[in-house]
DNA sequence: GCAATTCTTTTAATTAATTAGAAGATAGTA
DNA sequence: TACTATCTTCTAATTAATTAAAAGAATTGC
């Protein structure tokens, strides 16, 4: 045994995910600019379509012929593979204890009133729907 | 040029950092041990001198000779390496938007009414503290 | 039709990550 | 001293990730 292979997007691989979840579906050459221009990432066309083509194999995307090229897009979600990168680095960093990774953010980074006040606002809101839930 | 080599522990060598963080220094069977009962991650002894070995090179762990073995310790606090990694997901997922990692997370998780109370509480804690910086 | 352009496929090289056997060193014990 | 247990170091194998050149296929413009 030796590398298991994660779940998740590699980090190129979620480079072109951000790319197609802009904007989809795109030539090689299109994603290929996208990443220059974009995430300032210079790639070879054939890097480019081998790492394509790793994708599609790991069902992360659509590949259809159109002429003599291929398009691709998305066959995940954005809220699906951010959902899934988050639960694993909440179980991994906190123990799968979602309010202690909340307070680290709260502690350690810089949120503006504005912002904090609508996470109050969300944080109420939560809790009203969890009155609601318990009284059914 | 080829694989880059993350800034950030791996997934095994956060599994050890946790172990160690727990407790050290400790000898290599002692952390073998740790992991197989601690994680279910049953390695060999040399699999286990050899990443330790890795991370010793890494900067990420101490290492001294206790009579004819070493013992290991962390040389990187949890808390740096959880708000490293943190934010490495911030930028990557979030495009560096602390709250709207935040609001993800309420979204997806299941927190209690307790621990939304609590969170709450931090939130009023800090709009306190933005005002007071800004009245100097 | 032929040349140029533009794609894909094939091949492969490099580095990181994971895992572990085999060999070598050292210390304790009978 | 010789045996044994216990550590480390050396070596190496496998898979993933990244990158790209070279070779092949197809389409288009003269």
């Amino acid at each position: 045994m030796a590398r298991p292979g994660s779940e998740y997007p590699t980090e190129l691989e979620l480079e072109i995910l951000k790319v197609l979840w802009e904007e989809s579906p795109l030539l090689v050459r299109e994603v290929r600019q996208k990443l220059e221009t974009g995430a300032g990432r210079t790639l070879a066309h054939s890097s480019v379509i081998t790492i394509l083509n790793i994708m599609h194999g790991k069902d992360f995307l659509h590949r259809q012929k159109e002429g003599k090229s291929f398009l691709f897009s998305p066959k995940v979600e954005k809220k699906d593979v951010t959902g899934g990168m988050m639960s694993d680095l909440l179980s991994r960093l906190f123990n799968g204890d979602p309010s202690a990774m909340v307070m680290n953010l709260l502690d350690t980074s810089d949120i503006d009133a504005d912002e904090l006040n609508e996470l109050r606002k969300l944080i109420n809101r939560k809790v009203k729907e969890q009155k609601n839930e318990s009284n059914l």
